[in-house]
DNA sequence: GACCCGATTGTCT
DNA sequence: GACAATCGGGTCA
């Protein structure tokens, strides 16, 4: 219980970031992180012209669990068309397998147009609007079928465009402001802060000029990572409980933490 | 067509 | 912690 007023505590101190909407903070050089990933530059980056270094096609070439964990710490960026960029740090993802996995949305090889994106390519983006209302974007990986699920981020830039796309975005009328951590601590609600809709769907996050990764400060390695059972989905049998949702240990911008699961993961 | 359900979120108690 | 909101997509007749 003290523990999650400390995470509070530390989140509140972690707030008022500078709100660099297109800047990234200069204590986190991007130099570095190549080596702190044990990635190749020539194999795992690509660099277009307006994007200095973005992950490209290789970096998804992964199956679903290792891509879910390898998510953790970078940095997803959307462009908006009048090219403020949002940015926020991957904290929490889900993987979902394919064919077999009973929680996925292509179990049993159903293939439809709507999960069309999670039959492509790595890398293509599979949106989709959950509840009538929501969105939520998976990112196909290696493996027919298979994805890995955003689900929460540390919003790094552009926090009070997020705030405003949310504000407008959700049901109600007047609403009061949105504190940090609940701008990106939901599927459903990054979408929101980044202004990610259906049109979104079977993008490649590879190539897209509007929503790219960047290698994060620190890159998966070296993050305790705890593997739990995934969120909200209700009738899938043994893998119900299967620890596939991943997060960053003691992030306090998650959007469910699982103490069983982080003492399980502890040893 | 008709019907049912959902990889969620926000509000109220 | 319980529950309503809301509608696209999947399934079945």
């Amino acid at each position: 219980m003290g523990q999650k007023k400390q995470r509070l505590a530390e989140a509140e101190g972690q707030q008022n970031p500078p709100d660099t909407a297109q800047t990234s903070s200069p204590k986190e050089p991007r130099l570095g992180t190549l080596s702190t990933l044990g990635l190749q530059r020539s194999i795992y980056f690509s660099s277009p012209k307006d994007h200095p270094v973005r992950l490209g096609p290789e970096f998804f070439d992964q199956p679903a669990v290792p891509l879910a964990r390898a998510f953790l710490g970078q940095v997803l960026v959307r462009r908006l068309a009048d090219g403020t960029e949002l940015r926020g740090r991957i904290v929490e993802t889900e993987a979902y397998l394919g064919p077999e996995d009973e929680a996925a949305h292509s179990r049993g090889g159903r293939q439809t147009p709507r999960n069309r994106g999670m039959f492509m390519k790595p890398g293509t983006l599979y949106v989709y609007i959950i509840y009538g209302m929501y969105f939520c974007m998976n990112v196909s990986s290696q493996g027919n079928g298979a994805c890995v699920l955003l689900r929460a981020l540390e919003p790094l830039g552009g926090l009070e465009i997020m705030r405003q796309l949310r504000r407008t975005l959700r049901k109600g009328t007047v609403s009061r402001a949105l504190k940090d951590r609940e701008l990106c601590s939901g599927p459903s609600k990054l979408c929101q802060a980044l202004a990610i809709d259906k049109s979104f769907d079977q993008r490649d996050l590879a190539q897209d000029e509007a929503i790219w990764l960047e290698p994060g400060p620190l890159g998966p390695s070296g993050l305790a990572v705890v593997a739990a059972a995934r969120v909200g989905i209700g009738q899938a049998g043994e893998w119900v409980q299967k620890p596939l949702r991943f997060y960053i240990r003691g992030s306090p911008w998650v959007s469910v933490m699982d103490k069983v699961a982080e003492q399980d993961t502890q040893a």
